[in-house]
DNA sequence: TACGGGGGTAACAAAAAGGTAACAGAGGAA
DNA sequence: TTCCTCTGTTACCTTTTTGTTACCCCCGTA
């Protein structure tokens, strides 16, 4: 399981790596924001320690931008301790906020805690839905018992952020969000995207996975279980 | 959305249910451990906030308990901060852990963090009334027993008006504003509107729920409760 | 009886949202 | 280079949703 630690603060930094590492993860450091989001996209952790106090880009900054685009478990440490930091902290997004100082100790059972609730434990890079499996890692889709679907990194995000709230109706904007990011992705692109998804999807004799239009909202997956 | 708050500090108890219900939660009150497992198995909430320093049975009892039959989110409470006491708590299977003295408004924004992480909290916009779920995250209606009515946008606002609004009987006027905002929207359209709203409602056999008009004034829903 | 207002019903038109298709540029691989 | 794939762009068609208008009924009153 690999964490990302955002920590500028050299010394603590040094300390969170080796505590976590002695517990069995896999760590990745940043020190700065901008950096923060390279590693991020380079790395693909499955856990982000971030501290908020940074040079270069701000700490909340760089919650929301991660926030907009995944909904990778995120824990923010942090110095202010007050009630208005730590609740705007999580309304930004974050999953923990561990006001310093703090034990190492707990920082790990926190980090644990989140992993297990995230349900990151099971499969990192691979999505399962009936009798389907989204493998990320080569864009594909998986079908027991038919050859894969061969899927573009756009239509993977898409189907991935469809996927990852099964019975959910995703409103188009948070849909555009979460593939394109902030700039650049509009309902026209969306629509695109969706019918060349679908398309695809289709290919399969029996396709058990179909994407819905809810007019004036968005879109959801329908997976139907073999009768 | 649903809490359960285990907590033998009347006063504090108090606080919390107040302060989460004006949040917008539905609260559940149990007072010692015991009652806790009884008015989880009845209530089946959506998460629980758990206090340790319980009469007849441990917080710690507690948790373990719910922990090994259910997902159920869970942060505790104590006033016990040291390290082991948290890391036992988070290691026992609770999400969060909150330390006393804190603050309720810390409190509401970790219930949401952790609600969102759990996926509890897929339903941001459903009112209930009697046997009627009104999802305003899909624009459908839907009844214990029987298909999902699906409603257009206007639809979803003009019968979500009205729910709120249950008993009251709503002026016309103050109907449009609270469809169309300020400008746009007049009699004739809120006459359409309603007729329409009406002729879906019908189609359910049982239509407990029925929109009445008050000449002169405006409009009410009534709700029939099964005889 | 005639008149007028409020409300219900209906048909139709306008506008918005969504689906489909064709095409072009960027960039990588052969 | 040439040939791909992937993505963005645009256009046009279909469906859904909303707005418009007209006509009816009921009821109280002049």
């Amino acid at each position: 399981m690999k964490l990302l630690i955002v920590e500028d603060d050299l010394a603590l930094s040094d300390v969170l790596a080796f505590t976590l590492r002695r517990a069995g993860f896999t760590v990745a450091l940043a020190y700065d924001g901008l950096a923060a989001l390279a590693v991020w996209e380079r790395e693909q952790p499955d856990l982000l320690v971030l501290d908020l106090n940074l040079p270069k880009l701000d700490g909340l900054a760089v919650c929301r931008q991660i926030r907009a685009q995944s909904d990778l478990p995120i824990i923010i440490l942090s110095v202010r301790g007050g009630d208005e930091a730590v609740v705007q902290g999580l309304e930004l997004g974050a999953d923990d906020y561990v006001v310093k100082p703090f034990s190492p100790s707990q920082l790990v059972a926190r980090v644990k805690a989140l992993l297990r609730r995230a349900g990151r434990y099971a499969t990192p890079g691979q999505l399962e839905i009936g009798e389907w499996v989204l493998d990320r890692g080569r864009n594909e889709l998986q079908s027991s018992d038919s050859p894969p679907i061969r899927l573009t990194p756009l239509e993977t995000r898409l189907l991935e952020s469809l996927l990852q709230h099964t019975g959910q109706v995703l409103p188009s904007d948070t849909l555009i969000q979460l593939i394109w990011g902030h700039e650049g992705g509009d309902r026209a692109m969306l629509k695109q995207l969706v019918y060349r998804l679908r398309t695809k999807l289709e290919t399969n004799p029996a396709h058990s996975l179909t994407i819905e239009n809810v007019p004036g909202i968005g879109y959801t997956v329908e997976v139907r279980t073999e009768d």
